[in-house]
DNA sequence: TATCGACATTGATACCGATCAAGCGCGCGA
DNA sequence: TCGCGCGCTTGATCGGTATCAATGTCGATA
């Protein structure tokens, strides 16, 4: 719960916890250093706007630690969240003038930056970073349809499982936990922040959370911690496919 | 209403209908040259199956002519629609080995295909192959996002206004009508098809489609002929910002 | 022309999740 | 230490969409 805002950033990018993931994977050491004289970081509290739908985008720019949101708002207020963004994820598009949806943090968040010209210009030349940037983008094209099963097709509480299994996973494969065993987690979302991911109203979400914890399928410590005592019991509830979805 | 499978294929691909917003876009004439020694055309009839999800991809390519759809299935049949693939549009992931999702043709179908490893080896050696790409498929994470709102947000009758809205919209700019005056399309989807879209049944759909002509939003000729008398009133109906969301 | 089948419409009813409304619990600041 | 507020839980009721079941329409075929 270190709610410093006290920045304990990486000085060199092959110290950077997020170096092989990234949109600088590909690149050579080289490289790196060009990509080094350009960054900077930012660092945002849990409930911080990073930018405003429509705005300017001056910079673009990798999650580093912490978690953030892309969200779409109708005029009446309904609000659906597009995208979770983790560490290594990439914020911003190369080539388009301005933001087309609002990113939030939704827990303190910390953002390797690029601003945008230099990026771009770098991109056309390294072409690492383009190849690398496709595949990110391929990535989270799947991981969205993916998601439009879940919002088109689940009940809420095959919903509230999906969404508690792709966190379960993504946070085992940062911490490269083994996948065998009890899985323990922070839920970086409130309710209503999981409701706007899952289509769900907060309540909705409530019931659904503890209806799962009743029957064994989760364990609460407090209201955010998570552990899964039986990951292949969560995936079924989540109505996935035997094997756990291990795909991609 | 051209029934014959006897398929009328450009011969070069200077004249080729889907030469300036395909994944070749990009590429220089003596490229092109590159991409029509290793193109060739396969055709499809409507209800016919491109690839399978979990088959092994054999080819990449873009679809010419026609309507082809995206589809992901639970084990219990439940089916969401995950891309709408329009002439243009391209197929399959370069580097992935086996398909992630069916593919199947909604309408009789013309596509320009490549075998998977030539095109990978010329994607490496023409830059401009892969930045048209990732072009192409931030456009499609954008079109995926759209649609995360409105399968988790909105309304059944929004959720048809937006997909009529949509389909209005795609067909303007292909065949470069004015976006003035009264719009008129075919539906290339069937009641069923488009409930799969929208995470609707195929009997809400049929119910909302004429409530939307009732209401005059819409006029109907036959089934399958939509005529739009104000795209600005379908907008709202659809629940889009006023402007008719013309964005990207 | 008669029949068949795919696609679509229409009606009656059930149920899941939204909505409206209290109330709880815990951390933080005065 | 108290009280306030935010995040969350719980309950009662409502409504939109699913479900189940006929029926209708149109084009293709014999």
């Amino acid at each position: 719960m270190q709610k410093s805002v006290t920045v304990d950033v990486p000085r060199e990018c092959g110290e950077c916890p997020i170096r092989h993931r990234a949109v600088c994977a590909r690149c050579e050491s080289d490289e790196l250093l060009r990509l080094e004289e350009i960054k900077y970081y930012r660092s945002y509290e849990a409930g911080q706007t990073v930018v405003w739908s429509g705005d300017r985008m001056e910079f673009v720019g990798s999650v580093v630690r912490g978690v953030a949101s892309l969200t779409q708002a109708m005029e009446d207020g309904r609000t659906q969240m597009v995208g979770l963004l983790l560490p290594s994820d990439f914020v911003g598009r190369p080539g388009r003038e301005s933001a087309a949806y609002d990113v939030v943090a939704t827990t303190d968040l910390v953002m390797c930056c690029f601003r945008k010209k230099p990026f771009e210009d770098m991109m056309m030349r390294m072409p690492h970073i383009a190849q690398r940037l496709l595949e990110m983008t391929l990535d989270e094209l799947d991981a969205a349809r993916e998601w439009m099963l879940v919002l088109g097709r689940k009940t809420a509480r095959e919903k509230i499982a999906s969404l508690l299994s792709i966190i379960a996973r993504r946070d085992a494969t940062l911490n490269l936990a083994g996948v065998e065993g009890p899985l323990e987690f922070d839920l970086p979302l409130t309710r209503e922040a999981m409701a706007d991911y899952l289509g769900l109203t907060l309540e909705t979400v409530s019931r659904q959370v503890n209806a799962l914890k009743r029957d064994g399928v989760i364990d609460l410590v407090g209201k955010r911690h998570v552990i899964v005592p039986d990951f292949d019991r969560l995936s079924e509830e989540a109505g996935d496919d035997s094997d756990g979805g291990m795909l991609s």
